[in-house]
DNA sequence: CGGGATCCTGACGCCTTCCTGACGTTCGCG
DNA sequence: CGCGAACGTCAGGAAGGCGTCAGGATCCCG
């Protein structure tokens, strides 16, 4: 299942979400629509673009309030686009954490090559991370799912998204409310039921003796933690 | 090690290396300087810059060709400088491996926020403090969890908290009002009964000898202190 | 409109964690 | 040598967290 890039477009203007929306999909992106900045940081929290063509004219929030309350929780690549060219409300938004600043007009063409250029930074320092084995099961990352003797196990969405964040870092503790915030999206963080709820679905699917889990243990009162098999050899500095 | 970071500017005009080069000192950076493409390849490899400012009019290799070049062993932000603004000329530069595209004429403020915003990417999320090993268990302050002989030690949260905050000050003392605080939280600090007793389950975990406490030791009347073992050496870094 | 998958919610029994009090030990000092 | 204060250890009990199940809401897709 290969994800194709999502990119949100935030902008009051119907005529330009639409363009700009029309060459996204031409590229194989797939475009979210925001009109106000309310709505963008909402569909930011429950999709998780891949990117953001941000407007800085916008009503209410304005477009430096998206971009700050945005970088509060994300790191997704933001590309502001804007009709104001002069330089101090550049460097504002460049240091409120854009990726970059591009003046209407601009070319279709150098706008995607900067969209280009944004992504591809932010992806690299998060290259695929390569397939984690146990002796029970293999974590895919670049293909997003686990396997097992060869076949795939079926996982929820949700499901899948927690073995992710906590086999991303094997041996970490992650806190339950940190992990919340991942998986369901920032507002999120004391939900802890839905936590055993799902953990006990995973477990069933993975451990080899659910009763005794292995492999995602549970600290109690702190979060959960991922163990890959032993290697009680050394320990890592 | 505090690096200072370096910038490499790759310009055929003397007068623009100049005027970039005093802005990049005046703002903390220490400037490069290339005249030619060949010249900015064996600086680059030879210093390994945090970033490079290139110009795209240069004689022989020219700019695209130095940019191709560099992007085949390094990942270091580039900003390309140039005259030209042609959408395809950016198009190419961008696609080459450019993280940004800045016309002349241009302002230094805009040139600068957009130099800090390439390298905000570059550098490190979050610099974890390395464990802390000792002679019978290494205190992992990343994974939270303290290892003994590679398997790790079961802690609850309240232990696992007064660990990290005794061990985050090896050798030093920690006075019991204040530990209860930083474990407990405010509003605590004369219940030193609990320190008692979550003591002696710490030292009965990880002392070698729970009888006569080795790193975990109490200054009667005063409070604790953690000693990590021989080493009055000398760390590294 | 119907079926299936996914997710949220409440209820229940089990188990861990933490607080608390009691008791023995160590240490300093007169 | 005797006393008291502070310390270390142990066991019990309340509180709350944990794992599990089942029922209901929601959404997607045919």
């Amino acid at each position: 299942m290969e994800r194709i890039p999502g990119v949100l477009v935030v902008d009051d203007d119907l005529t330009v979400r639409r363009t700009l929306g029309m060459n996204l999909r031409a590229r194989g992106y797939t475009p979210l629509y925001a009109a106000t900045g309310e709505q963008a940081l909402a569909l930011a929290a429950e999709h998780r673009p891949d990117a953001v063509l941000l407007d800085l004219c916008l009503p209410s929030l304005g477009g430096l309030g998206v971009l700050r309350s945005l970088r509060v929780w994300s790191e997704a690549p933001v590309l502001v686009v804007s009709g104001d060219d002069a330089p101090a409300t550049k460097v504002e938004a460049l240091d409120a954490g854009a990726d970059d600043y591009v003046t209407k007009p601009f070319s279709m063409g150098e706008l995607f090559a900067r969209l280009r250029s944004v992504m591809r930074r932010r992806a690299a320092p998060h290259p695929p991370p390569p397939p984690l084995v146990t002796a029970d099961f293999t974590i895919d990352f670049r293909a997003e799912r686990v396997t097992r003797q060869g076949r795939p196990v079926p996982l929820t969405p949700r499901q899948w998204r927690i073995v992710e964040v906590l086999a991303a870092e094997p041996g970490a503790l992650v806190a339950r409310d940190r992990l919340l915030r991942e998986v369901w999206g920032p507002g999120y963080g004391t939900e802890h039921h839905y936590l055993r709820v799902f953990m006990s679905h995973i477990r069933r699917r993975l451990e080899p003796d659910p009763r005794r889990p292995r492999y995602f243990v549970t600290e109690t009162g702190a979060g959960f933690r991922f163990l890959p098999g032993e290697p009680p050899g050394r320990d890592r500095r």
